[in-house]
DNA sequence: ATATTTTGGTTTATAATGTAAACTAGTTTA
DNA sequence: TAAACTAGTTTACATTATAAACCAAAATAT
């Protein structure tokens, strides 16, 4: 009947964050964190999550002379971001 | 960009739950531990929630000498669940 | 030059939530 | 009549989410 929602995509700011990687080649950290109106911190330790389960890659580097977080989302998360919204679909129907 | 998910609506079981009244007049709590193959325990706690929270109503009666549970969604419920699907939309696209 | 604020984050403490184990009360079966 | 089952509830624990507090460097104001 009902499948089991990934529990790391089953969350407001990482499914707003993957969703928003889904539509980019990548984002800016700062960008993340405007769209999804989030808060640094809880925005930082949510995209670890992401990163640690290989649903993104977080790359730093510079800007200028500014620390740059860039994120994109891997293979692994459009095809885990896909399998959660089918089956979401059995949910919402 | 983003509108916030219903946090009530946003755990797995609860919605779980709530998509299966959305179908039904009404269901028994054994029906919808079998359906959403959740203990009986975590059940109770999350019914008690949907039902604090006025989504749906649950009541008491008895089936020949055995105590019954029945809920149905109310109408509240009906507009918090649709509201939520489309809040999901905007997330999922 | 040097305080002061801002930017771009991370760490960590706390609050909120989810979950199952332990329990209650009554019923059926052996 | 004791054991096992049904239908749940309570409660203690584990997990998760979140923001406050923090850090380092850069830009700005004095």
């Amino acid at each position: 009947m009902f499948d089991n929602l990934d529990p790391l995509l089953h969350s407001q700011l990482r499914l707003g964050v993957m969703s928003l990687l889904m539509s980019v080649e990548s984002a800016e950290f700062t960008f993340l964190k405007e769209k999804t109106k989030s808060t640094a911190g809880n925005l930082s330790v949510q995209l670890d999550k992401l990163s640690e389960a290989g649903y993104i890659t977080v790359l730093k580097s510079f800007k200028g002379k500014k620390t740059l977080t860039t994120c994109s989302i891997t293979s692994k998360g459009i095809k885990a971001f896909e399998e959660y919204v089918n089956v979401l679909k059995q949910y919402i129907r």
